[in-house]
DNA sequence: CCTATCGATGACATCGTTGTCAAGGCGACA
DNA sequence: TGTCGCCTTGACAACGATGTCATCGATAGG
């Protein structure tokens, strides 16, 4: 800014309020303003700026979601970038990896870079270390997973709720055996949807103790391990719940492997890529990734904008996707 | 920094030297800072520090990829986070949606930032723009698509070959009437992919004037249609190229529609999620994005470290990954 | 016992920008 | 013509950190 006032042959200040579009310049000093500007190629340095500004926005937003290759995540951070572009805020994305050392150095990153306000998919068991930025008046929205030990915003979607419609929908059709494949219980959306599933059971009168119950899987390899076990067990189920996009993908793998993917039901938790193009259509709850990550992006700005509500949980519907492989009735044999 | 100087009862200058591990602190002064430290939760703003620090790097790169929901651009950024993870460096990821005004306020607003490094995929006609801030000394790796008008760092796919050796492969199970399903002329990849389906026609004696080239596709809905036109019209294919992962999935759609999935040839460009699944399994030449991510990381930061070798193109190898789509013979009937 | 050396510490300038404020110039109006 | 007020402009401090340098005290060596 300096070279550009020298090369103007003004203030550092005049070159400022060109630079912000700030009233009061004459159309001679803006022209010279500019011209020396376009000739250095000059960048404001926006964090300069925010030491002494007023308002000390870096304009600058940190995501944390699953992992940026997820297709769930990938279409969160597509809705929050659209969302901050349309307001000059630039987006730092990472990948939580559901490692709880790795959420920790995510945050502090963002918050040594001073970000304006976080979204956060989480995996430690408290976020309460996050409470004194809190205070500060960093707004923090929690998406996909609630937080627990602290009180802020989130979104969501309804996962209980989900996971009933999802086993409702395969008890219509006829099964007793649903097995529920999901993850560990210690992450909080795999908890709700196994709950989800086990209160729908209960409502129809199912008993829920014969039921084939795989929990810890995150990724398709266990996942189809897990399957072709069920299998072998005494038993098999004639329909599967998975509760997770990558643990349907697995169980798909298996289920073709065994040949039975037109003999076992499933439906999924989380939409799988190309879902209705294979054979049989893979059934699904479908999530709103879009929406998820919209809808944060807005409650962050709407506390920027000055929203002291009490922190409120937005949770986005889900939507069942029939296709085919959820609406596979019972093997008589079984 | 003040409050936690005054806490500790010590100068902001012993602050800083705890902070950033210098030596020459005593045990017990550095016992007291980090209490103060903890004690207020402390964390350090390393854009202020920036400011005056020799080096003036802000641990922070830019992303531009063509869209952050595409399962490519996705392995990429992923790619590039873990690189730029170990060296405690973040990321800020945005679209480029083939919008050069997209581009230009992206690469502006990392600019702005003051990233130490540009990792980009573009579609302005030429960046030379960017000429002025390379002789500043920020390394710009280009991804995807060579630059123009520029020279700097690039990782590519080789797309010549590949499309060459996707065309081959259809030409090898006997196509001679094969449809080139692509993007708009003016984007780089595009017309490398075109360029290499037209000369290994040429190399294998077939006529290119015959053959259905329909560009300027770039998402599902208009591959999709344009694959029902292609139908209508005289002399349909027996096989089709497709040169992009949403391109490919269109034309899956649209055989479907016709039920000819079964007795057209399909090869796609770039791979298409659970592209083995899928009846029948798609073939692909696929690209390696995870590598393209990770060699584009590499480079910024050998460029960072004081590589000053002359710009150099990294070209990624492609793969040919056989289904069952592109190993369909041709219709006798045709 | 005096001095050279070194470790520990903080005062101060500085990075690039913006908020505050004062000053100069000019036109309008009495 | 004098005064007032507005427009335009720049000097200066400040933001939160780090680089430089001086100071102080302790320790070691002669």
């Amino acid at each position: 800014m300096r070279h550009v006032a020298a090369l103007a042959g003004v203030g550092v200040k005049t070159v400022s309020r060109v630079i912000n579009g700030e009233p009061n310049v004459s159309a001679a000093t803006i022209a010279k303003v500019e011209a020396a500007a376009r000739t250095l190629d000059y960048q404001p340095d926006l964090h300069a700026g925010n030491l002494r500004r007023a308002d000390g926005r870096t304009r600058t937003l940190g995501l944390l979601v699953g992992s940026v290759d997820n297709p769930f995540s990938g279409a969160v951070h597509r809705a929050v970038e659209d969302a901050a572009l349309a307001r000059g805020v630039s987006v730092f994305a990472s990948s939580l990896d559901d490692d709880p050392a790795r959420e920790q150095e995510a945050v502090s990153a963002f918050l040594r870079r001073r970000v304006d306000g976080l979204i956060l998919t989480t995996i430690t068991e408290s976020q309460a270390y996050l409470a004194p930025e809190l205070r500060r008046g960093t707004p923090v929205v929690f998406v996909d997973r609630e937080p627990a030990g602290i009180t802020s915003d989130a979104v969501v979607s309804d996962n209980a709720d989900g996971a009933a419609l999802a086993t409702r929908h395969l008890l219509e059709h006829g099964h007793r055996r649903i097995a529920y494949l999901g993850d560990r219980h210690g992450i909080q959306t795999a908890r709700e949807r196994h709950r989800g599933y086990l209160d729908e059971l209960g409502r129809a009168g199912v008993s829920t103790r014969d039921q084939h119950v795989v929990e810890g899987l995150h990724d398709e390899a266990t996942s189809q391990a897990a399957t072709l076990a069920l299998f072998d067990a005494p038993s098999p189920p004639t329909a599967i719940f998975s509760s997770q996009n990558l643990v349907t993908i697995g169980v798909i793998r298996a289920l073709r492997e065994l040949g039975r993917q037109h003999d076992t039901a499933l439906v999924g938790f989380d939409d799988v890529p190309l879902g209705d193009l294979l054979d049989p259509g893979v059934t699904v709850v479908a999530q709103n990734p879009q929406q998820i990550g919209r809808t944060a992006a807005e409650r962050i700005f709407a506390r920027l904008d000055g929203d002291t509500a009490p922190a409120a949980r937005s949770i986005v519907p889900t939507r069942l996707i029939v296709r085919g492989s959820g609406e596979i009735t019972p093997r008589t044999e079984g």
